[in-house]
DNA sequence: ACTGGCACTCCGTACTTTCGAGTGCCAATT
DNA sequence: AATTGGCACTCGAAAGTACGGAGTGCCAGT
């Protein structure tokens, strides 16, 4: 039903649009690309598509701009990933190679993707439950208090108080300690209730207060809302762009963590780039933008998702780019670490 | 120079511009207050007042509205510390009471400080410099790869990795652990250099090598530059008002560390509340902004500041009030943890 | 199937007009 | 000396008006 030439005016339409900002009009259309036909023919072909509802006019007499639909057809069958020019990748090398724990290489990323993309960066903490244990440590900070800390493989250090409602003594909590190490050691967190379910019949009966209080607090740890950490930068980015939803919705939608969650979707199921466009995002808030996101991990282990927020009218092409050769140098960055 | 009168007028016109968001002139004055006067003795004292640069017109015949000097006279010597309404005080307290970590802690109390004076608030982590010691942990998490972990007395976990350049046994490392914590316990980190001076002479002569790793490492981490930590919330407050300098400038600004460090600027020397007004502000992009700070700590020990970034236009009274209340609940939180 | 031509639409811009809040100044009053 | 009512003046914001041009849809011709 769209043959070869009007996908060519769907493509001709969405990249003029991108660069100039203003809607496309058939005359302006055939000057810049060379399509061998008159601007009449042109008009003919954009009536069908606008029947078939890939692009728009803002009002009569004005020229076209694409629908999410447009966009939509365009990323799916009209574009190729640009590839980032080889300058680009050694900025994100030695940018990345700096990066000296967990947050850091978590705050340069996103900080990294923001500029590079001169849009909004998330990225998502390498996800607990798809980590192991590395190291559990128990350190008494008070009488009757202790902490919790949790170290995975991936670097993530996470920390909790536990009140004891007692005093225990330094032999309990070495004994405990070494426990639970031994338990968990190199276990997928996903796993760690089912092996410590039978950890308190092997301490000694004085202790299992303790190992219960303890134990309570890191299934706790494991819950989903706590799960997940997650950061954005680049927000001034969103200054530069009008939309039709005010910036404070999308500024407000942005410091959601749930919100935030939701926008980089679910893990991939296929392929590793996913697009969400305008309407296709399920927050009220955001709407008018669209989303570019990638998983990334060590080795074929997925670790947790990063991508870039930015209008409907972003350029696909260089945004897939640098998401994905973001998402590869991450991966590479946290095997070596 | 200046009577009572003029004073009264110059308070009137700051309130009445914060409400409005409009010049202000001597007619609307002296209907919404009762200054026994007429607006042509008003509009004398006005001239007074802006020849002394305390106001200023936008344009001829518009009215008038407040000078950076302007706010600060008003801020100095017209207006009081507005005290938080006791349903305010009380959603303070349930909010903060729910964290269960520093960095939760935080999070909250960022978040908590934007939603109640709806402006930009900022929120330094406790300084590590003038923490002490709690718990050094050296976890192996590869053949020859460690993991340095600092936890400090205010709840805060740092994390280095450490190369060592050589296989390193169990027994060195539970060795140097043992010394580190003995050395350190309960040590200021301002004392850290100092304590760990004759350290090396202390391991034996073969585990030389890893203690000098180790150390150099630890102290690295007490560097200025990695000592600090901050963060922001409630940028889409920034959407509802417009800015002289572009929004994103301001943006821009936040984003980056070293300039929200100054932001909050030193601990304060005398009062608990510093407030800067415009031009006041050291960096470029926040000109048009003012900031209300306070210290926070545990007693009388100062760990950090917090602070409310805004329009000069702000309800200073108000802001005043919200920052030393959350500032004081912050400090009885982390005394509690 | 494509094209040139043509009448039509309507946005954006620029120009003008009007309206009114606000000012500064002055002479009169207390 | 301080205050006041009066008055001419200023200037921005809002509303109205005019116009140019990019773009469209349609139709007859190739």
């Amino acid at each position: 039903m769209l043959d070869d030439r009007k996908l060519e005016v769907l493509r001709a339409i969405v990249e003029d649009y991108v660069s100039t900002n203003e809607p496309v009009g058939s005359k302006a259309l055939v000057d810049r690309h060379n399509l061998g036909v008159s601007s009449a023919t042109i008009r003919n072909d954009m009536a069908v598509l606008e029947e078939q509802g890939y692009i728009a006019q803002p009002h009569t007499s004005a020229g076209r701009i694409p629908t999410d639909k447009g966009y939509r057809l365009f990323v799916d069958r009209l574009s190729t990933v640009k590839p980032l020019s080889s300058a680009e990748r050694r900025a994100i090398e030695t940018f990345l190679n700096g990066a000296y724990d967990l947050d850091d290489v978590v705050g340069r990323t996103v900080r990294l993707l923001a500029q590079l993309t001169r849009q909004v960066a998330v990225v998502q903490y390498p996800s607990l439950t798809r980590s192991s244990v590395r190291h559990v440590e128990l350190v008494p900070v008070a009488s009757r208090r202790l902490l919790l800390v949790l170290i995975t493989n991936t670097g993530r250090v996470e920390q909790r108080v536990i009140e004891t409602y007692g005093e225990v003594s330094e032999e309990s909590i070495g004994h405990l300690r070494a426990l639970l190490n031994t338990c968990l050691d190199g276990c997928g967190l996903g796993e760690v209730p089912v092996a410590v379910a039978d950890l308190p019949e092997k301490v000694a009966a004085d202790d299992r207060p303790l190992a219960a209080a303890v134990l309570s607090v890191l299934l706790e740890t494991l819950v989903e809302k706590h799960d997940e950490k997650i950061v954005f930068a680049g927000a001034a980015n969103l200054a530069a762009v009008d939309f039709s939803r005010s910036l404070r919705d999308v500024l407000e939608a942005l410091e959601e963590q749930v919100v935030l969650m939701r926008l980089l979707g679910e893990t991939g199921d296929s392929s590793s780039l996913t697009v969400r466009i305008g309407t296709e995002n399920p927050d009220e808030g955001l709407r008018s933008t669209s989303v570019v996101a990638a998983d990334y991990g060590v080795g074929d282990q997925t670790l947790a998702r990063l991508g870039v927020l930015g209008p409907t009218r972003m350029d696909y092409p260089s945004t897939m780019g640098a998401v994905r050769a973001v998402a590869r140098y991450v991966g590479q960055i946290l095997a070596g670490s």
